[in-house]
DNA sequence: ACAAGACTTTGACGCAGATCAAGATTTGGA
DNA sequence: TCCAAATCTTGATCTGCGTCAAAGTCTTGT
């Protein structure tokens, strides 16, 4: 999920990141040529739910190119994003039949799938695969259990800014910038999405951004084009140490 | 962490929950014989600080008894509660050098602990460890989403109610008695600790638990002693539907 | 190029929960 | 057993964010 870890994707294997991360490294050819097998792809319209929470799942696999979102809802209508996918993070819960949360695509969307039983027939014989998803499933606990720490405990301007600053990072690590320059990027997220990742509205999200402009902290062009004219202001602002704290 | 599967330890195995839950049942003999050579048991008493954030892990291990919490703090102080240990709870990273979290005892607690890197060594070679290890690390996952929804999008009320209604089901599952009877445990947070958990203040936690006896959701004996008449209520005012929703 | 819909901003106002404060109850150590 | 410290409750007040409302600005299809 929302860590610089799961998106060092290495350039000259990109079109399918589960392949290169969790297999191309170490593994044997014949167990290459089993995934092989059982791969494809399947492509998603923005605004398209991927998966529902609930069903049963008949593929893992990662994202080749877009933006997905986990989100969970209440009955009443109240929703939650709980995980952001980016360009390699995986998509999938080996052993489980049925998915947990809504899986929705933002915006266009590639998938590299797998069919699930036989991925998870090969994870039984190739334990560095179940030892690297064991790694991703770490991270993404990490994330999410920093995400805990903003949705419990900061304010509404301290969860922009550390959004944004999670975004920006992510956006320099796959650009390969140095954080220290002068950062922009294109928001990949409605004013209304950030608002369900925040756990705020979003009139609050929309105050909260223009008070950062008006402050200068963030540069804006248009609604969606952000400058992050100094990085260490930003983290500032989103209530971690300057130097990157948990993130870094 | 929050969540009943990670609580079935069955009876006659509960000394060292990692030995039976991630060993015991498929492994060859030799391999439970590594495992009692760097195992070792830790005692820590109410209030101890077991692991700081940050510093290098020289064990991995589970809880034997007692409870514990994972805790993040920001510089100003705030802190957010980010799992709850429970006896069969798992502790620790592997492939990880440092802690990510304070790891805080709330009564005295006994831990089961093995030395990291002959663990690491060892998950290598017995790939159902790792495999058992994803198993639990995706629940752990589930439970802090979960939370997430608790935090971002619930009331105060809510969250004293799905706090209750999770340690009520705990307990049950413990103590293996049916969910739909007259529920009663001791509370093993203080209302300070409940607050951290749910990214409230004590004030208001108190208030609501509070009220939440005057209406006769719950009965209180003492500050700790509670009493479940209705788990469908308690259900109900938590924001999931009575049949258990997502924790079921 | 224009209209219609989607997305965003801004303002006015109210309320849930935070903060500040004072006491009550429980716990634990001498 | 009794005192001190820890824990909990309750009240009064304040405030950050939600709610409701209206208008502005992009996007897309024809």
């Amino acid at each position: 999920m929302l860590n610089e870890k799961s998106l060092s994707v290495s350039q000259d294997c990109n079109e399918c990141p589960i392949r290169h991360r969790a297999v191309c490294a170490r593994c044997e050819s014949d167990e290459l040529e089993r995934l092989e097998e059982i791969k494809y792809y399947r492509k998603f319209e923005a605004g398209q739910t991927v998966i529902w929470s609930g069903d049963r799942m008949e593929f893992v696999g990662s994202v080749v190119s877009g933006i997905a979102t986990l989100t969970q809802t209440m009955e009443d209508g109240r929703t939650q994003m709980v995980g952001l996918l980016l360009p390699s993070d995986f998509v999938g819960r080996p052993g489980r039949p049925s998915a947990a949360y809504d899986v929705v695509a933002t915006t266009d969307l590639v998938m590299c799938c797998f069919r699930k039983t036989p991925f998870e027939e090969m994870m039984v014989r190739t334990p560095h695969i179940a030892q690297r998803l064991l790694e991703m499933t770490l991270d993404e606990l990490d994330a999410a259990r920093e995400w805990m720490l903003v949705l419990g405990r900061k304010t509404a301007r301290e969860k922009i800014a550390s959004l944004l600053s999670i975004i920006a990072r992510r956006d320099a690590s796959i650009n390969m910038r140095d954080v220290g320059d002068r950062l922009t990027f294109d928001l990949p997220l409605t004013r209304e999405a950030m608002a369900d990742y925040l756990g705020l509205t979003l009139e609050t999200v929309s105050r909260q951004v223009s008070a950062l402009r008006k402050e200068g902290v963030i540069e804006l062009e248009g609604k969606r084009h952000v400058t992050i004219p100094d990085m260490g202001r930003l983290l500032e602002e989103a209530g971690d140490d300057a130097d990157g704290g948990v993130f870094a």
